[in-house]
RNA sequence: GUCCCCUUCGUCUAGAGGCCUAGGACAACUCCCUUUCACGGAGUAGACACGAGUUCGAAUCUCGUAGGGGACGCCA
């Protein structure tokens, strides 16, 4: 094994956005190829005609993309043309190979024509559940003639290639997995399954097999829902002399109410939390630390970081709950490390969605940025943050309602819009605001709270915030006026 | 129903027979910093599912029970 190159893939049905699970799936083959100098491989596993789409195809990789996760084999990002030498990298596009694999099963016995009608089986399912045994087909067809089938065929009727579990002999798989406690699968807890269904189209057992065998794959890391599948995976490869790559079964995520992730948990797909102002490098160090963990315990880390470190050692075989708050504490963390400039870039986008019109100068932004930044859990936090910054008119919070009955406030607020309507300049610097304040403080002598929450009120509509003196230096003094006069006109008698 | 997997604080986890009167992180709570809010700092509370066995010694090994999850598709 150290001699043969790592090769492991992400193998993604195109049906939606990436979903978290499959994010993290994705992240773990992509870390162990990088810890180990290996390839990534992207393969587009499309043979649900009803429900994959280019549309779907290309979420995925944008999800993927966003997330970091560059794969050195696969459909390329916009064109989808394959790139690399073990394509074509779409299920879709490689039926002739599945068709060959099929036929060769076909000429030595094991697999078959079967004619049998959805109804026909529903009616097997039923009764082997009832007396006990597992829900498995049993065709009738099974030892018919190939000629006899083609004949059948020959009128009409429509068939599924079904591959022929062999029930004469017994026998335990053994599956050395790399996450979990080796797994043993008595052969027969899987009836004759499908390998191509009537339309000709393949399915994924049979084209996940040969795909991952021609593709050279040398690790699988997939979620713990295929570990029963491996069985019949394991009979493919063995019926066609293919050689086992190494498995590991990774536990699944689960919602608060521990059932599998869904959307019903809300967001479950990597796509909300773009729209939502997460940042990728929080969301991969967060899921990452859904069933792995540091060697060193940390848990903030780049993924420069997880690459050096990750190793399947210290995958957890046990299902974890997703925590929204968790994540949102990761990303708060990876926000603040962020440069301030960079920090920006990010977060115009969601300031421009909410309409905000901000000053440009770059020397205003990054002050603005390190008074908020602490508070900013996501990027979408921003917006609120900065909408008391725009020159837009505020609304006084219900909080605010009280501080506007004290007797002083009017006097407070009074004196501070006179006071900055006689500042020589567009903006009070952090001196000039202190000065003023100690000046209302001196000649109205009012102090404590019944000073600065109605100076605050008068500038964001709020008694509660950023320290006076950070923040009144980011507005413009006639919005200062404008908005001290607003909260005048509302202090009644 | 059958088979498979899993089981340490509310949640994510550390832990590979003595280092464990079980450590860390998020959340909760308390205090400090702060003329507010956050940030930050210091603390408090909180777990080895249960029962047998192996052993001088078990969170760690074995078996059983219970619970949870997954699979059983012409979905992947």
């Amino acid at each position: 094994m150290s001699n043969s190159e790592v090769r492991v893939r992400f193998a993604p049905s195109p049906t939606g956005y990436l979903h978290v699970g499959g994010a993290r799936t994705a992240l773990y083959n992509y870390l162990f190829a990088k810890r180990n100098g290996g390839k990534f491989i992207l393969r587009i596993e499309d043979t649900d005609e009803a429900r994959s789409t280019e549309e779907f195809i290309r979420m995925q990789m944008d999800d993927l993309k966003w997330l970091g996760l560059d794969w050195d084999e696969g459909p390329e990002w916009k064109t989808l043309k394959d790139s690399g030498a073990y394509g074509p990298y779409r299920q879709s596009q490689r039926l002739d190979i599945y068709k060959k694999y099929a036929d060769q099963l076909m000429d030595s016995g094991r697999a078959y024509y079967c004619f049998l009608t959805d109804p026909e089986i529903e009616i097997q399912r039923q009764a082997a559940m009832k007396s006990g045994r597992p829900p498995q087909v049993n065709s009738p067809y099974r030892n018919w003639p190939k000629e006899k089938a083609l004949e059948k065929m020959a009128k009409g009727d429509k068939a599924v290639v079904r591959f022929k579990v062999k029930d004469e002999e017994k026998r335990d798989y053994h599956l050395p997995d790399l996450v979990r406690s080796d797994v043993r699968f008595p052969s027969d807890m899987v009836g004759d399954f499908v390998l191509l269904r009537a339309s000709g189209m393949p399915v994924y057992n049979f084209c996940c097999a040969v795909d991952d065998a021609l593709m050279k794959i040398s690790h699988v890391f997939r979620a713990e829902d295929h570990l029963s599948n491996t069985l019949r995976q394991m009979m493919i490869y063995d019926e066609l002399g293919f050689k086992q790559p190494q498995f590991g079964h990774i536990s699944l995520i689960l919602g608060s109410d521990r059932q599998k992730l869904s959307k019903r948990h809300g967001a479950a797909s990597c796509h909300e939390y773009k729209v939502n102002g997460y940042l990728p490098e929080a969301l991969n160090n967060f899921i990452a630390l859904l069933g792995w963990s540091s060697p060193n315990a940390q848990e903030i880390l780049t993924m420069k970081e997880m690459a050096e470190q990750f190793h399947y050692d210290r995958l957890n075989s046990a299902a974890a709950v997703f925590d929204p708050q968790k994540l949102m504490w990761v990303n708060s963390q990876h926000l603040r490390a962020l440069p301030n400039e960079e920090l920006w870039k990010l977060v115009e986008p969601f300031l421009n969605e909410a309409g905000l019109t901000l000053p440009s100068d770059t020397d205003w932004r990054m002050k603005a940025l390190e008074v908020y930044k602490t508070g900013m859990n996501t990027l979408k936090d921003a917006v609120e943050a900065f909408r008391p910054l725009s020159e837009s008119p505020i609304e006084l919070s219900p909080e605010a309602q009280e501080t506007l009955t004290w007797p002083s406030t009017r006097i407070v607020v009074e004196a501070w819009r006179k006071g900055v309507e006689q500042t020589g300049s567009d903006y009070l610097s952090e001196e000039q605001f202190n000065k003023l304040q100690d000046q209302i403080k001196d000649e109205q002598n009012v102090k404590g709270k019944h000073l600065f929450m109605p100076i605050r009120v008068a500038v964001i509509g709020k008694p509660h915030g950023t320290e006076l003196k950070m923040l009144v230096p980011l507005l413009h003094k006639r919005t200062l006026v404008a908005r001290a006069e607003n909260v005048l006109s509302q202090i009644k008698g």
